[in-house]
DNA sequence: GCCTAAGGTTGACGGTGTCAACCTCATCGA
DNA sequence: TCGATGAGGTTGACACCGTCAACCTTAGGC
């Protein structure tokens, strides 16, 4: 999306978004920093309601496939302070992190590893799938049976079957 | 990159490289392409020195932490037919899929889900470390610990433990 | 009732992908 | 041997982009 047509989509000229943010970046960085919050706002919701880590996860990648430019944008590369975004993404990596708690608390995930580190192998997981799906890389040629949900939901299973264990 | 400069710095004049290539996309498909030959040799190398899985994937981390423009390359949603990439695609992926059979087979990683689908695991936890590790998402303020390699380690390892319990 | 500043506009600049037209020259069949 | 041919290079143009500078409008506070 050009910056010449957020002017044009908005009824005004071109340039007239330069009123509001100081570059092109500064802009995607604010829309990042709003993806980011339903992010984190679909983790807390879901333990609010009680959900499990599941399904928060589904949420998640529900969301970023709807909005696939939209999940590219929060995980690229930014350089530069834009600490909007910065709030943004320490409050949706802290939801994430309560989520691991509750669910590690409930036997559900490996005590073995780190906290913060089995929230990083989640997140990871998660956005892995959701970019190997946008790139077309799942389903090649095989059966379409490799869906992002179900490798998630196979994810955190193993997951949860190593936290029964507790070995 | 542009594609005028791709010219200067062959030193030739822009549009040279259109009797090369239709296409800017098509320029990259090709690098693409030829990145993705890399990451196949990786796991093809690794499994004929008799080295573990985990020691490819080490250094399939560490050769996209080198070529990081490659890396997004060749997991760009590309749309239209590039059969080099689709080729060298399909190569690496049958490269990964060996390397997990081996070591499925030797009982280091879980037999309770299907083989590619173990091999979409990995591979979409490694890119999704890797890409958390451009993003810049890992090592926010916390301590630096959290390392693209051990993050992958860990991953191996809990499948490996969880190959061992069989349940 | 001015001043100010937020927000909009026009016009320009350099850079970019791409297209069209032209040029050069090695290769190969007659 | 010669001329057609095609691969590969060049120049110049076009529309579009991000960005900057200058100017204009207008509502609100001293």
């Amino acid at each position: 999306m050009t910056l010449r047509e957020v002017g044009r989509r908005a009824g005004v000229s071109h340039n007239a978004p330069y009123k509001h943010f100081t570059d092109k970046d500064d802009l995607l960085a604010a829309v990042a920093a709003r993806e980011l919050d339903a992010y984190a706002r679909i983790l807390i919701d879901a333990r609010r309601d009680g959900r499990e880590l599941a399904y928060a996860m589904r949420g998640y990648v529900a969301r970023a496939l709807a909005y696939p430019r939209r999940f590219r944008l929060v995980y690229r590369p930014w350089q530069g302070d834009y600490d909007d975004l910065r709030r943004a993404a320490d409050a949706a990596w802290s939801a994430l992190l309560e989520a691991v708690d509750v669910e590690r608390e409930g036997g559900k995930l490996p005590a073995t590893v780190e906290s913060t580190r089995v929230a990083e192998l989640i997140r990871a997981l998660a956005n892995g799938v959701i970019d190997l799906e946008f790139a077309g890389h799942l389903n090649k040629d095989q059966q379409a049976t490799m869906s992002p949900d179900g490798l998630v939901a196979d994810f955190l299973a193993l997951l949860g079957d190593q936290a029964g264990v507790q070995r």
